[in-house]
DNA sequence: CAGACAAGGCTTTTT
DNA sequence: GCCTTGTCTG
């Protein structure tokens, strides 16, 4: 049966979606409809009855694009697709060592560490071990053991590779970390993706389950595959050879992480009888855009090549914007948007802005709130990462795996009861003569001969309170059980009494992740709406999945988290040398490319209009030259966009600041904002106040000398903006606002 | 043992 | 500049 599906795609999508005899690389440019390709190939799939759902393995580079995708597929072809399995890498791997764990000596109930987690881990080793912790730090080693793990090697090999006196010592920690994981019953991140492969080799008769299972095994984004990704793909596939990867060398953006763009780029030696697809048609941006990035990824030797085009509209030139510093970038921005909401009627949420570095987002933030603009940042502190939230998350996890000592520790004495540091130590020794976990030991305070009687009493009290949640846990929803928790244990209620706008906060994400408990419960069948399907879910979340496009704010993030999405309308901010790209990228040329590569991601989201600013100074935070303000050159990428694709636009000389405060008085920072770079005049200052003999006292925004004279933007107090000439006004000043 | 206050470090990107 | 961590005092 020919699938009505077939009619809605191009030809070379068509073709992708109808190959289904081997290997097969589809090679997607920005926009070219990939996520289009695999939604429809599955349904294919399905709908010809080809493979079962049960039969198909797929993988997304987000949670939100599998469950997105999945829905997207049942509409298409109305069949439910019970049993497909779709995912992330690291949600998919978890789901088999749910099921396999026993084989390495786990319960089906681990838990899944993040950063945080494991660097509390390590802490708590290293001070086993005596070792100072300022000068060697704990997040370093964290990033070591991560990095080596992702380029799958274990403590052995980076035991082996060791030279210097710390890495030895990081070597050392290593060995114990996984050992304390093992104890923990816990995996961190990138053990999801190494441990399932560690079984594989195992035992074989595990992996062959899981080769004949799956007939077809679909990749998204494989250009950021790495090297326990790529083993764990190629062994899945390895029976039925019908593996379909969807990628563009040129958004590979996480060789940092580990990631190989080998991986794409040597598909076709590893898989010699592969059929090659070539997606061009660009559906998403103008013709500008279009062109300029590829004018700009171009640079780039390594990469297979493709000519990207496009039957959208001419367009629009891309608007460059120099600034004078980070405090006129975030106005411009502002200004930016204030033109495409009210002159081009925008919504906000049509209007993404991103960044290098995380830390970019305050000076925008500040400036936004002040001018009333909605918006929402994506990434940066995540709600599943606030204090407050893994404080309760904790609770939830000594529940269901009472080996998790990194939890325990957390709340053991959070909040505060009385158990004190000389308690806590007592207890660890206890545990670790008798070899069980803390929690145990806990649990058998009573026959603790070191512990004070009225220590004691508190400390069997706390592990009543939960011995009785930990028995309910079999007949309550999840939900329930946090709730409970919540009000058991106080975690609320301290903040509610305070009057603190951070413990409002703090309150408000206890009472948004309850409903998001909630949530789950109601949208998850009965058997799944268990405690450790949440606490999984959870795990794997990243902020991108609890974004919501539709709300109508305008979306602040990196330009990592940005892959895959697209925006009318996009401006890129930080445009500089030592930025974008970063200082630390400048001498490598494999670094430089991918920044390259970055910028070309970001320039691909925008479907019409595209901004790119930059600022003269900025300061920085970071480092020995902590503090200091910085000259900045503008990015070399932006030479790389040919002339006829750009115009700059000197924003700053004709800016006016939009005029909401009705109070008519400017804030400090907006005032030095434009002091920057006029306060050349002596008569007249930014912020001063005047009297004008028709439209009364206003203050001035900005100052200008030209050559006509000193010009002034002032705003009245009838909230009118004029631009006048200092000479011909006849302004007099007024020492203060009143 | 808890809360208040000071010092130090940090920021490249994320599952 | 802000946040986390450590130290001191009650």
């Amino acid at each position: 049966m020919p699938s009505k599906l077939l009619k809605e795609l191009n030809a070379s999508q068509r073709e992708a979606v109808e190959y289904l005899d081997g290997p097969l690389l589809v090679l997607a440019g920005a926009g070219s409809g990939k996520t289009r390709v695999l939604t429809y190939k599955i349904g294919y799939l399905v709908e010809t009855g080809v493979a079962a759902p049960y039969e198909i393995l797929a993988v997304t580079f987000t949670n939100k694009a599998a469950n997105e995708m999945k829905k997207r597929v049942e509409e298409l072809i109305r069949i439910p697709l019970q049993g497909l399995w779709i995912g992330t890498f690291h949600s998919i791997c978890a789901r088999i060592l749910r099921i396999e764990a026993q084989h390495l000596g786990y319960d089906r109930n681990f838990t899944i560490y993040d950063v945080d987690d494991q660097v509390r881990l390590i802490q708590q080793i290293m001070t086993g071990m005596n070792i100072n912790q300022g000068v060697l730090k704990p997040r370093k080693v964290q990033y070591a053991i991560s990095q080596s793990k992702n380029k799958m090697r274990g403590p052995k090999e980076f035991e082996e590779r060791a030279g210097d006196f710390t890495t030895r010592k990081i070597a050392d920690i290593f060995w114990e970390y996984e050992v304390a994981l093992r104890r923990n019953n816990a995996f961190d991140f990138d053990d999801l993706l190494i441990k399932p492969l560690e079984i594989f080799s195992q035992q074989p008769d595990i992996l062959e389950k899981y080769q004949t299972k799956f007939k077809y095994v679909l990749v998204d984004e494989y250009q950021d595959t790495n090297r326990a990704q790529y083993y764990f793909i190629k062994y899945l596939s390895a029976q039925h050879r019908k593996v379909c990867v969807v990628g563009d060398e040129d958004q590979s953006i996480y060789r940092w992480r580990g990631a190989d763009i080998e991986n794409i780029l040597s598909f076709e030696k590893d898989y010699p009888e592969c059929k090659v697809v070539r997606l061009e048609q660009n559906y998403r941006s103008t013709k500008v855009i279009l062109k300029a990035a590829n004018a700009v990824v171009a640079h780039n030797q390594r990469r297979l090549g493709k000519n990207l085009w496009s039957k959208k509209e001419h367009g629009a030139k891309i608007s460059v914007h120099p600034t004078t510093d980070e405090g006129m970038e975030a106005a411009t921005l502002v200004e930016i948007i204030r033109t495409e909401t009210r002159q081009f009627n925008r919504n906000y949420n049509e209007i993404a802005v991103l960044y290098r570095t995380n830390a970019q987002s305050r000076a925008l933030e500040d400036r936004l709130r002040r001018a009333n603009i909605p918006y929402v940042i994506v990434g940066g502190i995540k709600f599943y990462e606030r204090k407050e939230v893994k404080d309760v998350l904790a609770y939830l996890r000594i529940l269901v795996n009472t080996r998790d000592s990194v939890a325990l520790r957390r709340i053991i004495n959070y909040p505060a009861r009385g158990i004190g540091a000389a308690t806590l130590q007592k207890l660890e020794e206890y545990a670790f003569l008798k070899k069980i976990p803390l929690y145990q030991a806990v649990v058998e305070v009573a026959e603790n001969e070191s512990i004070p009687l009225a220590t004691k009493a508190k400390i069997q009290a706390f592990v009543d309170a939960l011995e009785e949640l930990r028995h309910k846990k079999e007949n309550f929803s999840a939900y329930e059980i946090a709730r409970e928790v919540v009000d058991t244990f106080g975690l609320a209620a301290q903040y509610s009494h305070s009057e603190l706008i951070e413990d409002q906060n703090r309150l408000e994400n206890i009472n948004e992740l309850l409903n998001s408990i909630a949530e789950f419960s109601e949208k998850n069948s009965d058997e799944n709406a268990t405690l450790e399907k949440y606490l999984e879910d959870v795990a794997l979340l990243t902020d991108i999945d609890r974004w919501d496009p539709n709300f109508s704010a305008v979306t602040l993030m990196t330009l990592h988290s940005a892959k895959g999405l697209e925006f009318p309308v996009v401006i890129i901010t930080g445009i500089e040398d030592g930025l974008f790209p970063l200082y630390r990228s400048l001498e490598n040329q494999d670094d430089l490319e991918e920044e390259r590569r970055l910028f070309y991601v970001g320039m691909t989201r925008a479907k019409e209009n595209l901004y790119l600013l930059w600022a003269r100074q900025r300061r920085r935070f970071s480092g020995e030259s902590s503090g200091m303000s910085f000259r900045n050159t503008p990015s070399r990428f932006l030479k790389e966009i040919p002339q006829s694709y750009k115009e700059e636009v000197r924003t700053e000389d004709e800016l006016v600041y939009s005029y909401d405060n009705s109070e008519g008085l400017l804030d400090s920072a907006t005032v030095s904002a434009y002091a920057g770079e006029m306060m050349e005049n002596e008569d007249y200052h930014i912020g001063d106040w005047v009297i004008h003999p028709t439209y009364g006292k206003g203050q001035i925004l900005a100052v200008q000398n030209s050559h006509t004279g000193t010009k002034l933007t002032v705003a009245f107090s009838n909230k009118q903006i004029k631009k006048l000439i200092a000479e011909y006004a006849n302004l007099k000043s007024v020492s203060s606002s009143d």
